[in-house]
DNA sequence: CTCCATTACATAACATGTTATATAACATGT
DNA sequence: ACATGTTATATAACATGTTATGTAATGGAG
């Protein structure tokens, strides 16, 4: 028994351990992207991933890529809006789709993300979970060890570290 | 290629894909809860089971086996002490703690819930878990695959009728 | 026995997710 | 053309998480 009853309950509370894990990585993630000197919130990372490779999308589109909700798309698409990051037009055929679009500073953010900061959040997540096997909740388990002795950020240094030896 | 962009980002979008999964897995617990006639949040079971199988716990107590942060507890509790689940006393000792014990009603739900509420939800993940091998995002996405082809709650229904065959 | 650091909790401000529902634009059958 | 069903978004109400910070109770140091 650990003091962990989340951990404890097993299968019972995978969801709500599946949720508190992904919350904590991108927490860590946050601090990361502080450090690319980089101004965003984890969540609208895939928003500007999507449309930088796919293109401009509507509303309904990105509902569909992201998977999440549609209010949630709405509010998250309002709020890139208001940072400049991305811009709406009414599709010409159809006046009810909206059609996403980066700004020039939207795709600027985007290319500079793509070489400076998801590569480095790749490849620490890649790090922390390297050599992961066994039953979910083994590899959840190790996950959160792993995070525990290291935070997320220092985990592609460590490997660099441990290399050079 | 999928037309689902978290899932072809793989591990640079683990923490959004894990988060996603989990609150997919705690909606769909949710409408197993309505069909056992008891009325609670998926977050606030958690702190049921841990009042219920450790006894009055503080504040301080829970957030650290729930592992989330305090004012998430705080609130938790507080929504709990409007449904007459808990109440909140001073610790004699120490005037700052403030222990949280289950009511009657509390302790009465936690019977219920554990008798007919968490085998349910607990054997339906289990089912829905059967047999994942391989890396933790192959596992995660035959979860997803899983529940796009069957809700959560027909699991296991659908294994007894697999075995009656 | 005061003064101050620490501890335990509360609160504020914000980030996000969901479901349910309203609204406007399209599409259609008669 | 018109009434009506469908689709694409927007909005409301609510559930939860986090970090930052305020406040009261403890507990030592001088």
């Amino acid at each position: 028994m650990s003091d962990d009853i989340i951990r404890d309950l097993g299968l019972l509370c995978l969801g709500t351990r599946l949720k508190r894990l992904g919350e904590r990585l991108q927490g860590e993630t946050l601090g990361m992207i502080d450090e690319a000197d980089l101004t965003i919130q984890p969540n609208q990372c895939p928003v500007i991933v999507a449309l930088h490779r796919l293109g401009p999308l509507s509303i309904g589109e990105l509902v569909g890529t992201l998977g999440i909700s549609q209010p949630a798309v709405t509010r998250t698409v309002g709020l890139l809006t208001e940072q400049g990051l991305v811009e709406i037009k009414r599709s010409t055929e159809d006046q009810r789709r909206r059609e996403v679009h980066l700004t020039a500073e939207g795709d600027s953010f985007a290319r500079r993300a793509d070489t400076h900061l998801w590569p480095v959040i790749e490849a620490a997540v890649t790090e922390l979970c390297t050599d992961l096997k066994g039953p979910l909740l083994r590899q959840l388990a190790e996950i959160e060890d792993r995070l525990d002795a290291l935070p997320l950020r220092d985990h592609l240094t460590a490997k660099k570290e441990a290399k050079a030896r």
